[in-house]
DNA sequence: TGGATTTGACCGCC
DNA sequence: GGCGGTCAAATCCA
């Protein structure tokens, strides 16, 4: 059916090519910094007002034993403040009204991940937190909707380097989004250009796809990988017309066809890369072992309608 | 001065 | 108990 229809060439591509290809509009963020830290996706408000800086709270130490007598007073507050609020409410405690527990199962039951470059996606993020992550060479960063105060919007996400490549190969990010925009997005012609969106109903399940995917879009799913895509365009993107994936469907390894010797492997070269002009507004998918394929590419391989980049090979989908 | 980031402490889950 | 996610005071900057 869709076989004549040549769609799709994948890639994988070094980071910085991504990065300074998909950044079609004049980037808004700044340069990672030399410690490694997370680069601020464009799109989060630092990076438009150009404010905010360094140096957190001086906390109190768990070693320090004045500050231990100070939390314990602080404690003790807390819960003088809370006995007046239970008196005030017949001696009954009050459930929090957002506990983390709350929070977190609210989170794994409406989490979705999507995978792509930190670049602009039209919303506007505010960091909230970073952490560094066992095993991880650098820190994580949170992120949440702006909107999440004013709107109520729950979208959040992490941004992850996860090069181990010692400075000389390119940056990688893992980008993963938690929740779905409730809110508008700040400028729609942009906004959803690159998304991959995967539903996690929990780690061992199979992942569902996102219902907001259009029917050109393929849904590739793994359960061992930890990513799992949903293509979505804008409205204002060119989607592809070509294609008649069925939007519900989902792939596993062992149900990929593997390609063998075809170009895919060892990213794009040089003179590949000077033939692409312009902004590649074009999903991008970053796996987690650091691979990338793209979707939409300007380029048209000829590859078969039905093939997408998994591991790093081509694979087919049934 | 307001808004955003930084960063260590806090807290819940596994 | 360890780890990851979140909180929030301190700080920075336009």
């Amino acid at each position: 059916m869709e076989s004549e229809a040549y769609w799709r060439m994948s890639r994988e591509l070094e980071a910085d090519e991504l990065q300074h290809l998909l950044f079609f509009r004049p980037s808004l963020t700044q340069q990672a910094t030399s410690s490694g830290e997370c680069l601020p996706p464009a799109g989060v408000t630092k990076t438009v007002s150009g404010g905010g800086r360094r140096r957190g709270r001086k906390r109190l130490r768990p070693a320090d034993n004045n500050n231990v007598k100070l939390r314990r007073r602080l404690q003790e507050e807390d819960d003088h403040l809370q006995e007046v609020a239970d008196g005030a409410a017949n001696s009954k405690p009050l459930p929090r009204p957002c506990t983390k527990t709350s929070r977190r199962k609210q989170q794994t039951t409406t989490s979705t991940m999507v995978t792509t470059v930190p670049d602009f996606d039209g919303y506007q993020w505010r960091k909230y937190g970073q952490k560094q992550i066992e095993g991880a060479k650098y820190p994580r960063s949170y992120y949440r909707c702006t909107n999440s105060t004013e709107q109520g919007c729950q979208a959040k996400k992490t941004v992850q380097r996860n090069d181990d490549d010692g400075g000389a190969a390119a940056t990688r990010y893992t980008v993963s989004y938690i929740s779905e925009h409730t809110c508008k997005s700040i400028n729609e012609s942009v906004a959803p250009v690159i998304l991959e969106t995967t539903v996690r109903t929990s780690t061992n399940q199979p992942i569902a796809t996102v219902g907001s995917c259009s029917a050109e879009s393929p849904a590739i799913s793994s359960t061992t990988s930890d990513i799992i895509t949903a293509s979505t365009w804008s409205s204002g993107e060119t989607s592809r017309s070509d294609c008649s994936w069925d939007s519900t469907s989902t792939i596993t390894p062992a149900m990929a066809t593997n390609y063998s010797g075809n170009i895919i492997n060892g990213g794009v070269d040089v003179e590949e890369m000077d033939l692409i002009r312009g902004p590649i507004r074009s999903p991008v998918h970053i796996m987690a072992d650091g691979n990338y394929w793209m979707d939409d590419l300007l380029l048209n391989n000829g590859f078969m309608d039905d093939t997408i980049l998994f591991n790093g090979s081509i694979c087919q989908l049934f």
